[in-house]
DNA sequence: GCAGCTCCTTGATCTACGTCAATGAACGCG
DNA sequence: CGCGTTCATTGACGTAGATCAAGGAGCTGC
């Protein structure tokens, strides 16, 4: 029905509507949307930082490239998710799409003025900032003094507390094992045998590669490591069930 | 005598006009000036985040505590540093005095008001926002892909660019091995062998607790790994001269 | 349905860094 | 000024995770 193939897209409109509040989404409201491939770049570290994006459907990675092939994958954003806010000059960071994607964009120039002519979007604006330094403290902690599994689990309950991610106990993975790694400071073969070993320990069950089958969420929130905010309030949420 | 004590502040001031400009500054200039001592907290992860706070004279670090000791410094902050700027409701981390400092402080709501009125202030805010995210962006990049001899030397080159942290070409290290070891995701063991490393291969002679004599900035960012935003800046000062 | 990818898993080994423990240098205090 | 405390260095050893290498599983296209 018409319910259906909307979806997606209302789906998204109601991500944005819980996460950011009305007011950015509706910035990019007027933007026609683009479609993105799979592993085809938004825009590249290093270029002038001309446009926000906004991700209306799909799954984008940010990285940046240090040296010989080392890859840090900085972020995952997803529907509803704004890029490339909290940027002065240019991109510090290489955007491409880890699904196929719809985006929307809007000129940093305009977006500037309408932040600033909308006594609404600012507070929303300072918002989306602050979350954004929020998360990239939560991904210091996790990479100065987390331990694989403890990365792993927390990994894994990120993913898990967006709204629609899990369908039932069975947690979506869009991206594949060298994203993770990249995204969590170690490699693939340590994240493959990580996934083993919390199977091992009746946490999760593998279900191809992009399936997760939660055993024990009390489990994994507690192989977390804690003291990330997130898994913080997901303990909470547990203990209190 | 007066001089004496008017001069430090002064030099905080002009840091301040260097590094954000007039306007952010302007906003605690009314605040009268509070003395913290080293090793005493600022604030406390956790709290109600109520005031801002700029450090007029001495150093503070940032950190997070997870778990049974494991203690994750995020950040050091210098004379005319904001902290606090970029947060929503509760303090992300414990600020603690480094040495004998001299802040201001000036309540959340107050600030945020300052902002909203100024037109001015609001750019500089947002700028102030946009580059501690960066920082942090550059601080992951460190922790996910560094060894332990990048990291030491970028530290290194990021305390050694602040304007008038080198006397001559020394260069005052203000904080312990173990504050190093925590910001840098290492043991103060590592950091302690890795100086010996670095001195053996005349980069650089420790002086003291708190001094090092740079023999060589090129060697330094050579072996800082570079694409850090911060090191390929200092690489490209270094190769004018 | 099988050929040929790409991606993932598993195993064997290696190593950078952590841990534990002892010694030595700096700084404050009586 | 020497004594004690704190902080830093150095050494011996252990280990989590990286690296190297060999299958195996899952798509894609004919």
């Amino acid at each position: 029905m018409l319910m259906q193939s909307k979806n997606a897209f209302e789906n998204a409109e109601l991500a944005v509507e819980l996460t950011r509040g009305p007011c950015l989404s509706s910035v990019f409201r007027a933007s026609s949307t683009e479609l993105v491939e799979t592993g085809q770049a938004i825009c590249w570290e290093g270029d002038d930082a001309k446009h926000l994006f906004q991700i209306v459907e799909g799954v984008v990675r940010l990285h940046r490239i240090i040296g010989e092939g080392r890859r840090v994958i900085t972020a995952f954003h997803f529907a509803g998710d704004v890029v490339g806010a909290s940027l002065l000059g240019e991109f510090l960071f290489t955007a491409e799409a880890v699904t196929d994607c719809k985006i929307r964009r809007i000129s940093r120039k305009n977006f500037h003025q309408e932040v600033a002519r909308c006594d609404e979007l600012r507070p929303a604006y300072i918002d989306l900032l602050c979350r954004e330094n929020a998360a990239a403290h939560d991904q210091m902690v996790l990479l100065s003094k987390k331990n694989a599994e403890e990365r792993l689990c927390t990994f894994i309950l990120r993913l898990a507390s967006r709204p629609g991610a899990r369908r039932r106990d069975v947690l979506r993975v869009p991206m594949n094992r060298q994203d993770i790694a990249d995204y969590l400071g170690l490699t693939i073969e340590t994240v493959s045998r990580t996934i083993t070993k919390l199977a091992a320990r009746d946490v999760l069950v593998a279900q191809g590669r992009h399936d997760l089958k939660i055993l024990s969420m009390e489990k994994l929130a507690r192989l977390s490591g804690g003291a990330d905010d997130f898994s913080a309030k997901t303990c909470h949420r547990v203990s209190i069930h």
